[in-house]
DNA sequence: TTAGATTTAATTGTACACAATTAAAATCTG
DNA sequence: CAGATTTTAATTGTGTACAATTAAATCTAA
């Protein structure tokens, strides 16, 4: 049994040290595929998120990427300046931008069919392996989150 | 079986999504236990490093932290201003910088043992479930970025 | 031995992320 | 219905991250 079993701040028994290296690692593999595409990992989500339920208000889009307005409100003009979204203010409440995919936005959708298979190259897991971990992770944001899903 | 099982875009089967929520949102619990240390994340791993192998070069700590000197210069700067590190030069290869905790950034090791307590007051998972999902995340993290470890 | 290659940390520029605040609009409440 | 509260998106300010570049030091190979 390693030393380290019994340090509680070793760094190798932290679950948030294990999260946030594999999150920027992942999100670094993604970046040379998205590149070519004219899409950051971030802006590659909210197109997920949309290709998903297209017409929402920023906040939905929010609650369902976990970022807020502070986040999305830059990001969503540089995609509007893209041609990729619409963003217009709703007439019956003033205070919510609803996000609309333009016709580009929507057919990005079949280049981006391509994003998974490149990423899967790397070999990373098994499907089997994948399905686990993201079962896991699921179980773990819906907790830190308090989300009724 | 979900509709979603059969979407390679959907942004539930992604698992660069799951490890991107999940890292931030366990950052931003560990905020508030860290405030009061004058702690950020990054300070708080970059602790976690140093006190389990002090004296080491800007490189080496990088190499730990999956962090580059873009980050850790300022990062370190700063902790050089807390009075937690030193920041010298080597005298036998003038491009090396070595980081050295100060005696009161050893001393601070004590107050943050109550850090993991804290968090686990979150209760987000079974010591058995936290092992398994850092033992896959391990895995993960080892493929990506080609670690031999 | 010395010119070119490599290594190291720092700097520069870009892109997030989020807390806190602001401002406008909508809703609630007495 | 009027004032207070709440909601929504935008703005501001701070703190990362990292790619690319820079500059200095060291190494290497002819």
């Amino acid at each position: 049994m390693n030393e380290s079993d019994f340090n509680p701040l070793a760094l190798d028994n932290q679950l948030c040290f294990g999260l946030y290296v594999c999150s920027k690692e992942i999100i670094r593999l993604y970046a040379p595929i998205l590149e070519p595409l004219g899409l950051t990992y971030t802006s590659y989500i909210t197109l997920l998120s949309l290709w998903e339920k297209d017409n929402v208000t920023v906040k939905e889009l929010g609650a369902r990427l976990f970022l807020d307005s502070g986040t999305l409100t830059p990001l969503l003009k540089k995609m509007e300046g893209q041609g990729l979204v619409t963003r217009s203010r709703s007439t019956k409440d003033e205070r919510t931008v609803y996000v609309k995919l333009t016709p580009a936005g929507k057919n990005l959708r079949k280049k981006c069919l391509e994003v998974p298979k490149q990423m899967m190259c790397h070999n990373l897991m098994s499907l089997d392996e994948g399905a686990e971990l993201l079962q896991n992770l699921h179980k773990l944001m819906t907790r830190m989150t308090c989300q009724s899903k």
